[in-house]
DNA sequence: AAGGGGTCCAACCGCTGGTCT
DNA sequence: TAGACCAGCGGTTGGACCCCT
């Protein structure tokens, strides 16, 4: 996660200016810290909480000394350190379920982060407001054509663009698609209208989308995968499959439904907005791939791994496992061998059970972690950054031909397939290429078979598009492969560096330089307060021995004394 | 190579609602 | 009932990174 860097170099800028980063504020006599946390923050964090348990956050500052406010450590659990917290990139699924949620609830991040397990409301508000900062600027409507957003929900940010939403289709109704128009900047009235609109769900789509009066939704390990296999990913081009839909679940005066469009040829398998065609002027850039792990302890799973699960536990909805095999190093590829989540630490997690570092062994590694790194900010900690894959081809600079579509709806469904989420833009574009191309005649929409040549080069790479976007980037969960267990989740926090990791002696350096080279730019002045509690924090055994934590090779996690 | 724009995301702030005293 | 406290939510900010020109 190459934006985890974000705000280094702040945090220590006392009094710098910016509310954010590095400024400690003064509470009841207290200093609290703000700005980027570190690992040894993140220990304490964690620490206290498998202690004591969530809530009570206020307390956090209180009885672990940790220079935080009680609302930044119950942010920083909630978004980085909790348990079974999914990171990446949002899957087509997800993206398509957040396009939903939002439709329905608004910006209820809260509660569209309920309905997507792993995500938090943070992520889906981030990536929200950067897909509507992109539609916007490229002139598109927030939605697809068969999401219509409700109107029980409506936030401000929502009343706005929502309100685009219908001013474009207010466009599109009144303008033809081979209008050459300019897409201007959506105009944002300042006064909410209060429209009612209906949504329409593809019942077959989300089977756990509440909104559809469906029976309930199966558990959501299940689902994810479930969707990837057996579902159609649901965007506009879709005429070649017969949509269901669901019955509106608000039905009162739809404003401005498809199939009320005054252009009588949409239906629900039919493009409904029909946005003039800036699109060529302004291509759609393919997002930067990045990487996706992006948990902000460089421990993200690491689906390479021949990890096995034996045991697998729910406590407290938190999921337990127990490794029994770890890829070895000599057998992970070079793309693989940075990602140090494939190093599972042997413990067992459980608040009923907790188990401390009882061994000096493995205090010494976490410090030697921490020594190694505590000078980072915890989310700058991934040494898997930034091996930027060679770019998608571009596409052909040709005429708008089908093989333009095909091309861009292709490199679209690769980027899809690395949760990009600009599938639908992309798709978009097809589409007024098609109209600008086919004008007329075929009114607003592709004909059949032109949409079904794109749907069929969609799922062309849909399925080859774990192979497309795979350099470079993490794939997506495997299936039956339970990620973000606390297990894992407590080995990122305890392992930042593997024990069987060589260290670069660099890595000790006081520059807060990593091995991917990116800069800190943070320091924490507060280490060794921080290290003193972490030390506070774990019994010592009565040996030390630092030769076992940095040799190379010759240490697995599997050989270290067990806890609990 | 440098600058600008876009993107991403962590983390802040202010506000709100619930609970407790 | 009022005030204090707390947790949570949504909006916003700002820095790093990437791509394009």
């Amino acid at each position: 996660m190459a934006a985890n860097n974000s705000t280094g170099g702040v945090a220590t800028s006392e009094g710098g200016g910016s509310n954010t980063g590095g400024a400690e504020s003064g509470l009841g006599g207290a200093t609290l810290k703000k700005g980027p946390w570190t690992a040894a923050e993140d220990a304490i964090l964690v620490e206290y909480v498998r202690k004591h348990g969530e809530g009570n956050w206020n307390a956090v500052q209180r009885n672990s000394g940790l220079a935080r406010c009680g609302k930044s450590c119950r942010l920083r659990w909630a978004n980085h350190l909790r348990p079974n917290l999914k990171k990446g990139a949002f899957t087509p699924e997800e993206e398509r379920l957040i396009l939903e949620l939002h439709a329905k609830y608004g910006n209820k991040w809260a509660r569209m982060a309920a309905q997507l397990p792993g995500r938090t409301d943070n992520e889906i508000k981030n990536y929200w407001n950067t897909r509507v900062k992109r539609r916007q600027r490229q002139g598109l409507p927030l939605y697809p054509h068969d999401i219509q957003p409700s109107s029980q929900t409506q936030s401000p940010n929502q009343t706005q663009t929502q309100t685009q939403l219908q001013l474009q289709h207010q466009y599109q109704s009144q303008s033809t698609p081979t209008t050459p128009t300019t897409p201007t900047a959506p105009t944002t009235p300042t006064t909410p209208t209060t429209p009612t609109f209906h949504f329409q769900s593809h019942a077959h789509h989300h089977p756990s989308f509440s909104l559809s009066p469906t029976p309930p939704p199966p558990p959501p390990s299940h689902h994810q995968h479930q969707h990837q296999q057996h579902q159609h990913h649901s965007f506009s081009l879709s005429p070649s499959k017969p949509q269901h839909f669901t019955t509106n679940t608000s039905t009162s005066l739809p404003l401005f439904d498809p199939t009320n469009n005054s252009n009588t040829n949409t239906t629900p398998s039919s493009f409904t907005f029909h946005r003039p065609p800036p699109i060529l002027g302004a291509p759609i850039r393919f997002k930067r791939y990045r990487e996706t792990t992006g948990f902000s302890l460089p421990l993200s799973p690491a689906p390479h791994t021949t990890t096995t699960t034996t045991t697998t536990t729910t406590n407290n909805n938190n999921m337990i496992t127990s490794p029994t095999s770890i890829t070895p190093l000599g057998q992970l590829s070079s793309t693989q061998l940075p990602d140090i989540s494939c190093f599972k630490f042997p413990l067992t997690y459980s608040h009923s059970a907790p188990q401390l570092i009882s061994t000096q062994l493995e205090l010494d590694q976490m410090m030697s972690a921490y020594s190694m790194k505590q000078e980072l900010p915890s989310s700058q900690l991934s040494p898997q950054h930034h091996h930027p894959p060679p770019p998608h081809p571009p596409p052909p600079a040709t005429t708008m031909s089908e093989i333009t579509i095909d091309t861009k709806v292709s490199a679209a469904a690769a980027n899809r397939g690395c949760g990009n989420g600009l599938l639908e833009d992309l798709l978009d574009e097809a589409h007024a290429l098609a109209i600008s191309n086919q004008g007329l005649r075929t009114q607003s929409f592709l004909g059949v078979k032109e949409e079904k040549r794109v749907f069929d080069g969609f799922k062309h790479w849909e399925g080859s598009s774990t192979i497309d976007c795979s350099p470079g980037v993490k794939p997506k969960e495997e299936p039956g492969v339970q990620i973000n267990t606390m297990q894992e989740d407590l080995s990122k926090l305890l392992n930042v560096i593997p024990s069987t990791m060589q260290i670069p002696s660099d890595w000790y350096s006081d520059s807060g330089e990593v091995s991917n080279g990116q800069s800190s730019g943070v320091t924490d002045e507060n280490i060794g307060i921080d290290m003193q509690h972490i030390a506070s924090l774990f019994p010592l055994g009565a040996t030390t021995d630092h030769s076992h934590s940095r040799t190379t090779g010759s240490c697995s996690w599997d050989n270290l004394p067990g806890i609990c």
